[in-house]
RNA sequence: GGCGGUGUGCCCGAGCGGCCAAAGGGAGCAGACUGUAAAUCUGCCGGCUCAGCCUUCCCAGGUUCGAAUCCUGGCGCCGCCA
């Protein structure tokens, strides 16, 4: 088997480490156990954090244990954000969080056999705790300096925003767990971004001062850049989730299908469990035809059966053929036409209104202003022809299958209107 | 607790009491070109029963023919001092 470390570095996921020789020679030496933790901060992980979820499975499936800890306790007090504090969520929120985000996560690791998983929660060692005691047994090993020296605190320091306590301390809890974990599970790694090596370091000083004989490593992930400059993960309509009731499984295939020719061989090194060779072939598919796109088909494949299942996948790669397939709508039979319309925003109405009310009904268009903007400009559709008139109403024999209109904005953003009998 | 500052549309940010739905920038949307790319150019970018009307400039009152702009009170945030 190839050396871990050597396989990450080649898919571009190390940023930053502890002494790399030394990790090296740790998984060398036998199974590690490692950890890497997940905030509560809303309903749902996104693309950002799957990173993490995928690097933890790479790392398990080279023989070692992962401990997936999702922040009961840390999501409480918020991660101190480079611009401004954190609004402070209600326990019961970040509670039923929690349990959503451990089963998001459980799902892409393995908890069967010699190196299962293991799902913790930082609120078990950390509720019972008396301000006395955290101050007096952790407290007292953290030196305020090199707190504030963190980044993600000096920033705060120096911005208008400031910092508060509540948030200045998030480095301590942080290091904790991973003293925790280094006591009960004999966890030696911690993994995360490399937005979080403060946090990282903060658990491995901490440790050292402790046990001063520990030898426990820390590794942080690059932050993902996009040849275009935006944030990666996000889209015009927002971050992509995890969760299908957030992001359809529709649109998160849709993501990586439109990713740009210039980043999908990052993605594919970061994000695919395919083999070198493979993804090498795929990339020289992207230099030499781009325009098929066979790298980002397969990404978003592969990605989209990960994370929703291959039912869903194969649903939603029908319904992108069917949508965007040069084919006439009508001559889809109903059946398959019924399954695309059900991945994209659809409503059904029991009579037909203007155009601009459907586009607005649907959601295609923030109002029905918007959706009269969208007619003048020339980007509205109702199956595939272009609407002219801003205050055209489809009529009855307009419906695909006697039920369907598909309505389209601009070149890719798809919603449907069923007609059903009173 | 004291003193000072600040709160504008998705974000940043300008805004003499009328010419303000509110400059400018960014983000975003559409069109042309394409490959459901990128870059570039053009237009749009509060809502509606759309040549007009309605609701906005932290909240609640007030002054005025008229307020985002003035006054009072409240809330939030920032800084300095104690």
């Amino acid at each position: 088997m190839t050396d871990i470390v050597d396989e990450l570095q080649w898919r571009g996921l190390i940023a930053l480490s502890t002494d790399e020789d030394a990790l090296r020679k740790a998984f060398a030496d036998g199974p590690v156990t490692f950890y890497c933790g997940f905030d509560p901060t809303a309903p749902s992980l996104h693309l950002g954090n799957l990173v993490q979820i995928l690097t933890m499975r790479r790392i398990q499936q080279a023989g070692n244990r992962p401990l997936g800890l999702v922040g009961g306790a840390t999501g409480l007090i918020g991660d101190p954000k480079p611009t401004a504090e954190r609004t402070l969520n209600a326990p019961e929120v970040v509670a039923q969080w929690v349990e959503r985000l451990r089963a998001q996560i459980a799902p892409l690791l393995d908890f069967d056999g010699p190196h299962a998983a293991v799902m913790v929660n930082n609120l078990d060692w950390t509720q019972g705790l008396s301000a006395i005691e955290f101050l007096r047994d952790v407290g007292k090993h953290f030196r305020v300096n090199k707190m504030i020296a963190k980044e993600a605190v000096s920033r705060r320091l120096n911005s208008e925003a400031g910092i508060g306590y509540t948030e200045f301390s998030y480095q301590i809890l942080q290091g904790m767990d991973f003293l925790e974990l280094y006591r009960r599970h004999g966890c030696t790694l911690q993994t995360g971004g490399s937005d979080q090596w403060g946090n990282l370091t903060s658990g491995t000083d901490l440790i050292h001062r402790v046990d001063s004989d520990a030898v426990v490593h820390a590794l942080a992930t690059p932050l993902i850049t996009k040849a275009d400059g935006t944030k990666f993960g996000k889209t015009e309509s927002g971050t992509i989730w995890l969760d299908p009731e957030m992001t359809t499984p529709y649109a998160f295939y849709q993501f990586w299908l439109n990713a740009d020719d210039r980043d999908v061989s990052k993605f594919l090194r970061i994000f695919s469990f395919r083999s070198h060779d493979e993804i090498e072939e795929l990339e020289r598919q992207t230099e030499e035809r781009p325009q098929a796109r066979a790298a980002q088909r397969a990404l978003a494949e592969e990605l989209t059966t990960l994370v929703h299942g291959a039912d869903q996948t194969a649903a939603v790669v029908a319904a992108s053929k069917a949508l965007f397939g040069q084919g006439e709508l009508g001559e889809l039979d109903d059946r398959t036409l019924a399954a695309a319309l059900s991945e994209v925003p659809h409503i059904q109405v029991t009579e037909l209104g203007p155009v601009v009310d459907l586009f607005a009904e649907v959601g295609l268009v923030a109002s029905k202003s918007a959706a009269r903007r969208t007619v003048k400009e020339g980007g509205a559709y109702v199956n595939n022809v272009k609407v002219t008139a801003e205050d055209a109403v489809p009529a009855k024999d307009e419906l695909i299958h006697g039920r369907w209109l598909v309505l389209r904005r601009g070149k890719k953003n798809l919603a449907a209107v069923e007609v059903t009998d009173v």
